[in-house]
DNA sequence: GCACTTAGTACTATTTTTGAA
DNA sequence: GTTCAAAAATAGTACTAAGTG
């Protein structure tokens, strides 16, 4: 690489030049080498600030093997919680030296593949994935190149080295919540099928019911956005009183639809979300839901890639974060028959 | 760059030798070269595939002196627009054949440097820089580097390449709607100080008003989140009947606080947002907004930036792209007195 | 100890050679 | 012989690492 199309700059020869020496003690300087006299080095600094010079990282790339680029592979939504986690990922990556390249993927098996062959071609060397579901954990998995990979938003037993949140003991905390308060008819809208986190987060809310002896009272399946959830209080059974969501955004939908019912929440029905989105707190009722710390996923998945980079086996079962209940207003005890 | 650390795959030279030809002719087959039979062409290709071979994009850069690497700058929020254009920039980079080195930094003048310093080192070919802020776009202006950037989110009239949505223009349809409805005490819950979004959206209510006569009806400044709408609700002048808000979030706040006052939306007091959130649609009541295509955005700066880099000069005043005002149900006439 | 010279990195661009019409 | 396509050989790119005064 140089400095784009026209100006190419200075190089480590030019600053040599300058500064008298030979362009291998200009490399000894920047890279801090022992064998360097400090007036010399001073020299050197000089030159290098008087003529602006930057090296070059692709023969730096080129000679030391390293790009120190690391890929990013996200889902094309911009959903607050991977946005954070990939901008935890960068400025974690950052701070280490290295660089991310985040290309973003339809949700789609031939686009992930594609998305990967990308990265791979710029020479990254490893991979963080946000892989929320099934066919991006598959084409990340039909990977044949040795690579470190962490997956995010992913299956935690899938064959991918994983950091994330415990989704089902989310669910369940949400779902105890709503039984605590005395529900029993407790209904879930949950995320689009083949999505991993969608999946545990039903384990969540089923498990729960089935530890307090309770039947589930039917699941409507929605694809996490607010329309959906608006939809899925027409297909909710009459005699549901609390309902667990997949996500803020369907939560909200849901509250939505309910209230062109003529049904407030919580008088009439409890709801919780999951996420913890900043709207949250804000909409009425102000929603219960379930916290995750997206930029500690961020970091942590940062951290266990640089680890298999530097061949470090990091500990396997350390990585999964416990979420936390944020009881707001949207859940009540139901109403006496 | 090569394959990582450990895993250094085959060169060219490799691929030479076992399709028996010179490692230049490989290079000719990879870049379309005519001067290649068809059958050494498909001998070549054939053991590209059956090696797994990748090209050195290091190597490449270093021979063909550019990067193929566009740098953008974003501010460290997880706000809907700055992803989405962000977003935008990134794909359409990716089918021109670049990439993207996404950096975040806080919206400070040395944390922009200090970013804008990182991406310089990578060696980008041109910067698209979000840079809603004085401070950025100072730090941004500060470069000596004859860089091609193209700036978003930021002040028309600055000294940068920009490409933007007329923001005045939408605060002064939200405006103009209120008017329509009947109201004659329209104040404004701002964006912070700083801010050029925040400074033409409030110049576009503020004309609205001095249109039609009238005076404005106070400014509170908020910070784009849905706290600082909450706590707006307080600061209101009593006889105001409307508000337009600096942003959805803002108004999603300023709605809950004036709920918290047992204030009612739009019985009581109408309030516009600005941006059009996926939630805007769905909170109660559904949020009256002013749209703005936050990819289109993104696009037409890629095209804009590429433009540049390729020495061409792109048309001065036809990136000011208009924003459509979205009726729901926030906004009523006022209450007769 | 300090700093220079040389070699090597994996490509693309340029020039030269080869072989066939 | 001359011409032209095909492919080889060579040079150059900006660095770091190893060997040499």
């Amino acid at each position: 690489m140089t400095r784009g199309v026209r100006g190419a700059g200075p190089t480590m020869h030019d600053v040599a030049a300058a500064a008298s020496v030979s362009h291998q003690t200009v490399s000894r300087v920047l890279n801090d080498h022992p064998s360097v006299r400090p007036e010399t080095r001073q020299r050197v600094l000089a030159e290098i600030e008087r003529l602006g010079y930057r090296r070059n990282p692709a023969a730096r790339s080129l000679v030391t093997r390293r790009s120190r680029a690391i890929g990013v592979l996200a889902p094309e939504v911009t959903q607050h919680g991977a946005t954070s986690s990939v901008q935890a990922v960068e400025s974690a990556a950052r701070a280490a030296g290295y660089f991310t390249l985040v290309t973003t993927a339809a949700v789609e098996r031939s686009a992930a593949r594609a998305a990967l062959g990308f990265l791979l071609d710029q020479g990254v060397e490893g991979l963080v994935v946000v892989a929320p579901h099934a066919e991006i954990e598959a084409a990340v998995s039909e990977l044949v190149v040795p690579l470190p990979v962490v997956a995010l938003q992913s299956a935690r037993a899938g064959r991918l080295d994983w950091v994330g949140v415990d989704q089902e003991l989310g669910a369940r905390m949400a779902t105890e919540h709503l039984l605590a308060l005395g529900h029993t008819r407790v209904a879930h809208v949950s995320g689009p099928a083949g999505y991993f986190e969608a999946e545990a987060r039903r384990r969540g809310w089923s498990s729960a019911l089935a530890a307090a002896g309770l039947e589930p009272a039917g699941v409507v399946e929605g694809d996490w956005t607010a329309r959906s959830g608006e939809a899925a209080a027409a297909a909710l059974d009459p005699d549901v009183t609390a309902v667990v969501c997949a996500n803020d955004q369907t939560a909200i939908g849901l509250v939505a639809g309910l209230r062109r019912q003529g049904r407030r929440v919580p008088t009439d029905l409890s709801v919780v979300g999951f996420d913890d989105v900043p709207e949250a707190a804000y909409v009425d009722p102000p929603l219960t839901t379930v916290r995750q710390d997206f930029r500690l996923v961020g970091e942590r998945a940062l951290a266990r890639l640089l680890a298999a980079i530097d061949g470090v086996q990091a500990p396997a079962e350390d990585d999964v974060l416990r979420p936390t209940l944020v009881v707001r207003e949207s859940g009540a005890p139901p109403r006496p028959r």
